[in-house]
DNA sequence: CTGTCTACTCTTGTATACAAAAATATGTTT
DNA sequence: AAACATATTTTTGTATACAAGAGTAGACAG
């Protein structure tokens, strides 16, 4: 076999600028906790930080607020966004919504491939389950939720409803050290799967919502089991 | 009465960062059509043109970019972005979905200053219609719809719906020149109204729907309506 | 001792400078 | 003449420098 000289280099170059590095390096650090709401976030302390200059620092903080992680005021720098339980409630008022939308959409559009890729996250799930194995569950909740959104069949809608996720996936977190919070999440997936397969949006549509919605005694469960700094007390 | 010396300059001072200016400014050129889809952004070119340096004008992009009016690849510069026809379907069909829901939520938790607000808009737009004022009926319906907004009293949906509707204003606009379109619009308000006040939140999130959802005819004859280059020829 | 004014420091916002990657043009080889 | 390789130019990404507003602490007056 004679040498290959590849025309053109098909090894990835260092496509990589500090500026969305440190916006994912944030984001991260935001939603783990380790940064914690209303945190300050000092332009130079972070280039220190992080060994780079303001410039990169800036750019990461300008997208992070435009995703309403963190808060800019004018002059007065930024801060990890802080939210009330009236704002985290409107949130999941949304974010039920968007999934039941994708729940529906994907009863009507999904095709054989997706469905298998549904029905086999929803088996990893069950395993996770019945193993009590929380993160395990966690991830492929994620999973499982990320391949129906993929059944709709609209990148605009997964690309919202996705973000919202990840967003509230913060809070989300505490959820599922509820007892029996896997136990019941795993039945509303199930029933979502049902009415998947069947075909019938509208059952699809309802059970999601049921499913991601927060109501009754859920939410304030939710909201006890939060530790204590995640919220903000007063009003906005 | 004496003289009074505000202790606080209630003025508001130049609270104006250069970059938000430049964000504002490129926003309305886009969306006005302006700037077309495809069309390069070069920083030096925009700064000389705004007279600044690259700094604003490159915090602008950012969040133009955040905001998907605009695409950024890495050191390939920022472009107006392109819409194909499948991405405007998607956007229009998450749209009609958002605004359904503030209906419903509307129906439900508006109370009774909102509910003159929305009823003082509906006339407003009927005049408008009357005078066959296609420019007061377009200001005017977006009263309209910003009203409902806020009666659903979820300021994050409130949010997130106004930047979708602002962000397909473009391709809205040449909807109203369709004949018999302002008196639809009009028809599709009263219905709303009609179901707002009677409380009833199904009615109105499917009034709602029907109102904003581009199907069937109506979607064909926006897409020919729109000026050429709105439109990206092929795929993604 | 308290409240207000002022000087100072610290941080943000903007401009400029420099390095590296794309894009473009030029020249050479077949 | 076409295609490849190389040099040049242009543009982006990052660092640094500078200006101006916000926060802070100290001095002074009441």
């Amino acid at each position: 076999m004679h040498e290959v000289k590849p025309r053109v280099s098909k090894i990835k170059k260092d496509q990589t600028r500090l500026a969305e590095d440190l916006r994912c390096s944030l984001e991260t650090e935001i939603l783990s906790g380790l940064l914690l709401p209303g945190e300050r976030l000092d332009e130079s302390g972070l280039a220190k930080r992080f060994g780079v200059s303001r410039t990169p620092v800036r750019e990461a903080l300008l997208q992070l607020a435009s995703s309403g992680l963190i808060e800019m005021r004018p002059r007065q720098g930024a801060v990890v966004a802080t939210v009330t339980v009236q704002d985290l409630m409107q949130m999941f008022e949304v974010m039920a919504e968007l999934e039941a939308m994708c729940a529906r959409l994907a009863a009507r559009r999904i095709n054989p491939v997706e469905r298998a890729a549904i029905a086999a996250a929803h088996e990893t799930c069950k395993t996770a389950a019945r193993s009590q194995d929380l993160g395990a569950y966690y991830k492929a909740n994620r999973v499982f939720h990320e391949a129906l959104y993929a059944g709709a069949h609209n990148a605009y809608l997964q690309d919202k409803t996705r973000s919202l996720r990840n967003r509230l996936s913060a809070y989300r977190r505490y959820q599922l050290h509820q007892v029996g919070r896997v136990a019941r999440s795993l039945a509303e997936h199930e029933a979502v799967v049902e009415a998947l397969m069947a075909g019938d949006a509208e059952a699809a549509e309802n059970a999601m919502r049921t499913h991601v919605a927060i109501q009754g005694d859920v939410f304030s469960d939710l909201i006890s089991l939060l530790p204590p700094r995640y919220l903000q007390a007063a009003a906005k």
